[in-house]
Formats: C-alpha cells, sequence, structure tokens
DNA sequence: CGTGCCAGGTGCCAT
DNA sequence: ATGGCACTTGGCACG
C-alpha cells in the first residue's frame, strides 16, 4: 500500500499516523484547521484557519494556506518533525486557558539548529491525513540558464563585440568574481558582467565593483602615475533588457550595455520548440 | 464535509474530482508517481518519480519531491489550472509513443501570462487523493524584520554613532532608494544602508551607489569648485555582522561599518522569549 | 503595470 | 562551515 488516508482522525490517531511516517521515511499531509507560530531569524504568529500541512521525510515542513506560492510557515530540511499531543488552545499564551479539562490536540514540531528555529503547528481539527510511502530517484533537468549562457557567450564571443577575446571566465578578484575577463579588438581590458533576465542596479552596482577594483589594483603598481594609466577599462553588461534607470546609471559611469537575448536559438539551428506552443 | 478523499483513483477520477475542486474554490492534493515539465523563463524536465501535487483555488501549482523544501515544479498564483486526460507515455516527445491504445493518463496543466509560463504533471499513477473547501482568514503576524530595526534605529539613533540626527528616512534618489540620509555631530551628511542580517558585498555595492550618487548630485550645483566642497559625505552600512571582504571593501572605500544586532532587546525591556527557549 | 528592494529568502558550489 | 552569487527567485510598496 503505498498511500493510507484517514478521514477526520481524532488527535491521537493524527500523532500515531505521523509518528509511524516519520519512522518509516513517509511523506505526510494533512488538512486541518491549525494554528502556526514560528520562532527564530524572525517571530510570527498565525491565527486559526484551514490549511494543508506536509511533512517530509528530511525534516521539511511546509505549512500552506488556501493561496499563495510559498508557504506560510516552514522549515528547510535537516532539521526533524516531532509530533506529540498537547492541552488544548490558543499557542499565543497559556493564560488564555481557563479550565484544565479542553480537549488535546495534535502538534507538529519541526525544529532545526544553525540557525536555531522552530515551527509550531497547533492541529485544533484534522479534517483528512495521507501517508504516503514515495520513492522518487528523478532529478530535475533544467535548460536555459545562465550557466549556458555563460558557454554560448564563451563559444560565440562576437555575439558582444567583434573581435573581442574572452581571456578568462568566473575571474576571481579582491572584491569578487567576474563572469568574464576579455580584451577587445585593440587590447583593451574589458570587464563583463552577465545577466539571464532583464539588468538591474544591483547587476549594475556588480560590474560597477569589478571595474572600480581593476582600475584600483592595476593602477597601484604603476607607483609613480597620479592616477595612471589605466581608466581604459571598459564594463560590459550583457542582458536581455535594462531599464532607464540602469541604462542611465550605466552611461553615466561611463558602462557599456550589451543587448543580448534569445542566446542559442540565433546561430544554431532553433525554431525547434514553437510547435507544442499553444 | 469539508474533505473529501479518494484512494487511488483513475485517471477519469482524478479529472472529475479536479475540475469540482476548482470550480468550487477547492484546495486539490495528488500522491501520485508522475513526470513533470516547465517551459517559460526556462525550461525543464522532471522523470516519473512519487511525488505531492497541490493546487490552490487562485491558481498556485505545487509538484513536491520527497525531498528539500522547495517545489521542484511550480506555478505562482494568477493562473489557471487545467486538468485533462491524455494519451499515456513520456511528456517529452511524441515519437516514443508507439501505439494509439496507451492507457490514457490525468495531466494537470497550470498556465499563466506575464510571463508566459506552463508546469504540466503528468499523472501516471494516482495513488490517492484529496479535495479540501478550505476556508482561512488569518493573516501571518511578523516580527523582528528590518522595517522595525528601521523604527529602532529611528527612535534610537545614538546606537549607530553619537549626536547622529536622522534627516530623512527612505529617501529617494536618482538611483535607488537610501535607508536613512542624516548628519554627523559636526553636521556632516552621512548616508545609512540598514541590513537586518550578515551584509553582503551587494549590501556594499547599495551603500556605495547612493554615496557615490550624493558626491556627484551634490557637487555638480556649486558649479566653479573643482572637485570642490563635498568629498565629506560619510556612509555607513548597519547589519549584525559583515564578512571580511565586506569590511575591506568598506575600509578602502573610505566607508564605514557598524555592528548592530539584537536591536530592540537592548535599551527596551527585554528578556522576554527565552522563557520559552528549549 | 513596471521598478526597486527585502526575504525567516533558498540552493549551488567554491575555498 | 563560510562566502559569493544565481534563482522559473517571490512578495510588497510605490510611482
Amino acid at each position: 500500500m503505498v498511500v493510507e488516508q484517514l478521514d477526520a482522525p481524532d488527535p491521537e490517531e493524527v500523532i500515531e499516523a505521523a509518528k509511524a511516517a516519520f519512522r518509516d521515511g513517509a511523506m505526510l499531509t494533512v488538512q486541518a484547521r491549525c494554528e502556526g507560530e514560528y520562532e527564530g531569524r524572525t517571530s510570527g504568529y498565525l491565527g486559526p484557519g484551514d490549511r494543508i500541512l506536509v511533512a517530509k521525510p528530511d525534516g521539511t515542513f511546509l505549512v500552506h494556506q488556501p493561496t499563495g506560492h510559498k508557504p506560510v510557515n516552514w522549515m528547510p530540511g535537516g532539521g526533524t518533525v516531532s509530533p506529540r499531543l498537547s492541552e488544548g488552545g490558543a499557542a499565543r499564551g497559556a493564560a488564555e486557558e481557563s479550565s484544565g479539562d479542553e480537549p488535546r490536540v495534535a502538534v507538529l514540531l519541526a525544529r532545526r539548529t544553525n540557525p536555531s528555529e522552530r515551527v509550531e503547528a497547533r492541529i485544533l481539527d484534522a479534517h483528512g491525513l495521507t501517508r504516503f510511502d514515495a520513492s522518487d530517484g528523478a532529478s530535475y533537468e533544467e535548460s536555459g540558464t545562465e550557466a549556458e549562457m555563460h558557454e554560448y557567450i564563451e563559444q560565440n564571443p562576437a555575439v558582444l563585440e567583434e573581435g573581442l577575446r574572452i581571456v578568462e571566465h568566473e575571474r576571481e578578484t579582491k572584491y569578487g568574481f567576474i563572469d568574464f575577463f576579455a580584451r577587445d579588438a585593440d587590447g583593451v581590458p574589458v570587464v563583463v558582467e552577465v545577466k539571464r533576465i532583464q539588468a538591474t542596479l544591483n547587476h549594475f552596482d556588480q560590474l560597477q565593483r569589478y571595474v572600480s577594483l581593476y582600475e584600483e589594483s592595476e593602477a597601484s603598481p604603476r607607483g609613480g602615475g597620479v592616477t595612471a594609466g589605466n581608466e581604459e577599462v571598459r564594463g560590459l553588461l550583457v542582458a536581455p533588457s535594462a531599464s532607464e534607470r540602469v541604462r542611465r546609471a550605466l552611461r553615466d559611469n561611463d558602462l557599456e550595455f550589451v543587448e543580448l537575448g534569445e542566446f542559442g536559438t540565433d546561430a544554431k539551428g532553433a525554431t525547434e520548440a514553437k510547435l507544442t506552443d499553444f
């Protein structure tokens, strides 16, 4: 049996099922009305409502509200999720609990260290529970990444500029990594920063950091010359597009923008994915 | 009935349940062996394996493998998820499908525009399905955010430096937003960038951008003076910590680092959360 | 709607 | 472990 479902389990059943699932390395899904609490890098509280809880064998824990892409609360893998029975009432403070005979509720507590943090979900009403003995050996294969864009540029530096010669890829410098260090047709050094998406001000920042570094570090060994020699380093920001703010920032700082989109589909045999389009 | 569970539903049942759930604005969870495919900002493929699929009424769609915090495939809200029956076989290419009498499989297709992208999950074997008519009016309340750190600094500018006076919060400039614009005890202008976490090179970049901008924009109206007057602007990066690289970058560019952690727990009545510590 | 920027960012890979 | 950086980043706030 790959899955095992419980309908409206009581707290004890939730705890039992959760313990068994974690013991056996199964995934657990619970549909429930619950409260949530997080304490760690920040802290927060989520009042009662209907959510889906997911616990994975690697310690991952997710609390999903009915809307939104991100879990409202979560714990990355590496820690542990421990189920336990607790007194009813709000997670907020014990003061609200008046009498001692409140109904017991199931609690899922996810913890980890480094950073030290915890998520607690108090299951006020479990509507459904599913245990899933999942087995998955596949891993996601992606293409169209910036790494591929780098390869494409390295193979076809002329798409950036005629006569450009790539000297080094991922050059490490005192302040960070330059995507490409190159020289133009006249031998002038060129620092290249590549972005797969529309360029932002932070991307401009990066390029500016690398270029000003280069100016410094290469100018200093000259010694004698005052602000000598090598203002002649160029900076290229390569991206499919850029906002006007970014273009102006580049211009004002004597940096250049190279528009490059649809890499890999230009020169080579392209027009392939168009068939499954609609 | 808040939840409705199906055990090992056949493809037709999956489609029916999915249609009904989407029509009624319910959340859908499916435990299944499936393939995944994404096409949009990049493209990618995920071979067969056991995963949990979650579809929300707002168009959110998630594919979760047995490990990892992030869904392996997903679609943010705003689009639509549409269920449909399709021929069996790999999503990879129609060429692999030899005969026409393959078993039909249920497919969940999530799409949106702007950006145009789609995720397709081909459900090869549905182990379990749960429909959840969830109702959740609560929203997450968080504290310890950078916004609160800003408030704290605005109330207690002396924690940054004795005699510092905050002039403006969130000042907009030509290239972006300065967290604080201030003046020190001598009236010298100070640009302040605040980070809640360990400072990174990008954070240094931001501060550097704002400072050099200030130097420019204030120097130009002076007109006559050659590189006149106002090199005298200071830049402060405020964060709980910073790597050595960042500290050096700051030093080399005549910017300053102010270590500030545990904001709000210093001056005020603190030592509160320590009780629920273990 | 785009632009800028924070996020409990997360994940990957390097030293 | 720490650091630098991309990410189908997502999300919010503001012009």
